[in-house]
DNA sequence: CGCTTGTTTGATGATTTTCAAGCGCAGTGG
DNA sequence: CCACTGCGCTTGAAAATCATCAAACAAGCG
């Protein structure tokens, strides 16, 4: 118990999900109880097999593959509001608490017959799939085709993205992550992720406080970074210049 | 019609898959008519709606995504036994074929009903989906954090193990894309390409007689590079060791 | 107060990109 | 028939980004 509270990272600002979005899930589920967790506790390793699916109700997922000499990946994240455990087959990569957590789980059967008589729940299993393959091949764009500012930008803006989508501002971000996390998401190290932080910084683009609290103050510039916006000038160097 | 055969690219070694993997799809087409597609010549492009799915017969298809800036990411082949154009909403990426393709085509009303129908149908779908989805976050891997060496021999021994897997010589691959195409489905440019066959070649890993013809002469350091293989002294650099 | 964990900063080096040029081959047209 | 052109691949030299190694700093906790 104490433990779930000695996580000194932020809650995300948006930690409570539009209502709305939480009735189509909880009514599949006993009575909306959720399961707590502690920061850095795995929910499942690779290979485990789909007991049940969860609603993230609140806190951050990580998920991630790890190659046998250390070398780690991170696939992607989970928020509040997102579904995570659905699939095929067994799991096919780790998924840790970044945060404390809360979940609401449902298991595999219910899931199952639920996704069958309940339109508003497949609905929205497909959307998410959906979103998940789209963002995938973006994030192979990312980190084939981007450098270290713009991928930094990149996932800078889908966190302000989501915030204005929630409805929260999209010129306050909360990094719920580790440096670590972001790195190994980004396809960079720690010292790369920090530096980019510290251009950011002298450069006017963002503001921080503490590591986990990032003002953006030039959110078009940001944006226009993500994007790879080399088209006006022409050459690469145009991105830098943006930074700098 | 000229054009069609106007393609220098080899057909790939395995033209013709295991007649049984097709059965199945044929018995919910026409009659097993293809569609003949020239090299280079488009498929479907990002954004078009899902009119069909289809069965691919020989030859090779290549997926990708364009920047505005006109930088390009591949996400990934398909070969003959594949079935590309599932999923849900319009298509997500450009399909092209790679060389001159032979695809058996299934409207998008026939499909649905025949997964709701065919257990062969929607196993071989779901196990397909399944190993793509795997695939795509090794992919991931290979990107974050392999080097040029190890993402050549990585594509390379994917081949080859193809090959095994449906009874051809593992130690002959003809590699039926252009340069640009593993360049930008690695994460590299061209030149890495070209250079990095060059080192393997120089080093007694693999011969070639033309740009797409490659034989693996040594095809266990081949593997050990691809694996990462840094487990036995420590250090990255035993990864070029290898490769030396 | 010392220890641990996570972040930042610095200096150095290396892998890969960039820019440039050359080569081989196939198809074309005079 | 042969030069010419376009395309794809290779090779070279130089520059640049990012990783690596190392150390210092800050905060939380026992």
């Amino acid at each position: 118990m104490h433990i779930l509270e000695a996580n000194t990272r932020p809650m995300i600002a948006f930690t409570k999900h539009h209502p709305s979005r939480t009735d189509f899930f909880s009514r599949h589920t006993s009575n909306g109880a959720c399961r707590k967790l502690a920061a850095r506790q795995l929910i499942w390793a690779e290979g485990d097999l789909r007991n049940e699916v969860c609603f993230v109700r609140s806190g951050t997922v990580c998920f991630y593959k790890v190659l046998m000499d250390g070398r780690r990946v991170v696939t992607g994240f989970a928020y509040p509001g997102d579904m995570i455990g659905f699939g095929i087959g067994p799991h096919q990569r780790n998924a840790e608490a970044v945060q404390c957590c809360k979940l609401e789980p449902m298991t595999m059967a219910n899931f199952q017959s639920a996704i069958a008589s309940d339109n508003d729940l497949s609905d929205f299993v497909q959307a998410q799939s959906s979103r998940e393959l789209c963002s995938s091949y973006e994030h192979l764009m990312v980190l084939t085709k981007m450098t270290a500012s713009e991928r930094l930008a990149h996932f800078l803006t889908g966190l302000s993205t989501r915030n204005r989508r929630l409805g929260y501002s999209p010129n306050s971000v909360l990094i719920p992550m580790r440096r670590v996390d972001i790195a190994d998401y980004l396809g960079l190290t720690i010292e790369t992720i920090s530096r980019t932080f510290t251009t950011f910084k002298t450069h006017g683009l963002i503001g921080m406080e503490d590591p986990c609290v990032v003002f953006i103050l030039n959110l078009e510039r940001l944006a226009a970074l993500a994007r790879g916006a080399c088209d006006e000038e022409g050459s690469v160097s145009v991105c830098r210049k943006i930074a700098a």
